[in-house]
DNA sequence: TGCCACATGTAACGCGTTACATGATTTA
DNA sequence: TAAATCATGTAACGCGTTACATGTGGCA
């Protein structure tokens, strides 16, 4: 449940409507929790009963201008505080290195170069972000969004030294299959 | 659909009923990914029927043996090789630091400071893993699992090290809201 | 006037979670 | 014979994805 979350979040800062929020979605939380359109207008019509979010204003072409109420933010500051034991960790990349010996050990090594470079393309990326801001003109999010940032940067550091290192660790194929059981 | 080849991958190494590939889960899969028994069961009967695997023994209690099949292998492999556009990446926790600010500097210190520390857990918990394995010995998944408890590792080192500087980085609060807009 | 951007909504489907439901075999 | 373990399955629900569906306002 942390859409609702970061629609509270993003509704924090000041009033918006749907079309507004989906902006911010796929400009600034696209790294950290991405969302789609229609789940978006469900969640906040969910909100909106649920009498954390209210209609503050009605403009032209049916758009409707949320604002956060206290309820809403009350349960925004439960939430932040509250860490509920964490999603477990799934990641279909890293499934497939445990399994990737059925492929041999050539392309094992590919795989895990394609792994490196990725993580390269990433990390341009998010050094772009950075550069492009005006971090300490920022008050929007306190900069906290510096912060998470910071945390991609180095996420993508060390999956590009670990595919180094994974690339030079990769496991010799067996002559055939050793199937000693 | 990678639950489908995470079976398909513990198949590939020998035959298994549902009953022991949910303690294979539980036991080498559970960081990589954790799978309940009712999705396993589940997903065993579609692979059946999209003769991806085949019942190769019965045994008591309704125990069904199942094993891989060419297409399935065919499958795995395909899978492996082909690493389709990642899962956007998606983590509640780090969602909680983009609206940190809205709790506070104090608390946002607590917050990260309990980051490091649930990491030094986890971090411990891969190194108990790490030393209590005989990896020269594990020809099962041909020393690739040792890669994988490698990522872990480091993600763990990276969160640790980056919540110490975050902790650092927290911005001041602001006087009450600057709401300059 | 025609297009683009604005703006909101619904429906179908897949996967993961929790809970429920049932029963056989071994072993203490 | 009672409990633990082995063993399989179904149902309800929530969230995310894709696709569909519709309509207005501004501007060139």
């Amino acid at each position: 449940m942390s859409l609702r979350h970061a629609l509270l979040g993003l509704l924090a800062e000041e009033p918006a409507s749907g079309y507004d929020l989906l902006g911010m979605f796929q400009r600034s939380l696209a790294h950290v929790w991405p969302a789609t359109q229609s789940q978006l207008y469900t969640e906040l019509t969910k909100l909106a009963a649920a009498d954390l979010i209210t209609v503050v204003a009605e403009g032209a072409r049916g758009r409707k201008e949320y604002a956060i109420t206290e309820a809403g933010h009350a349960e925004l500051v439960r939430w932040l505080l509250n860490p509920e034991r964490g999603t477990p960790h799934r990641s279909p990349e890293l499934l497939r290195v445990f399994f990737l010996h059925q492929a041999g050990a050539p392309a094992a090594r590919r795989y895990l170069e394609l792994w490196g470079e990725r993580f390269d393309g990433y990390h341009a990326e998010l050094t772009a972000l950075l550069e492009s801001t005006d971090w300490d003109n920022t008050t929007r999010y306190g900069g906290f969004g510096r912060l998470t940032l910071e945390w991609g940067l180095r996420y993508a550091e060390m999956n590009r030294e670990w595919a180094k290192w994974a690339v030079g660790h990769v496991p010799p194929d067996g002559p055939d299959r050793p199937d000693a059981d």
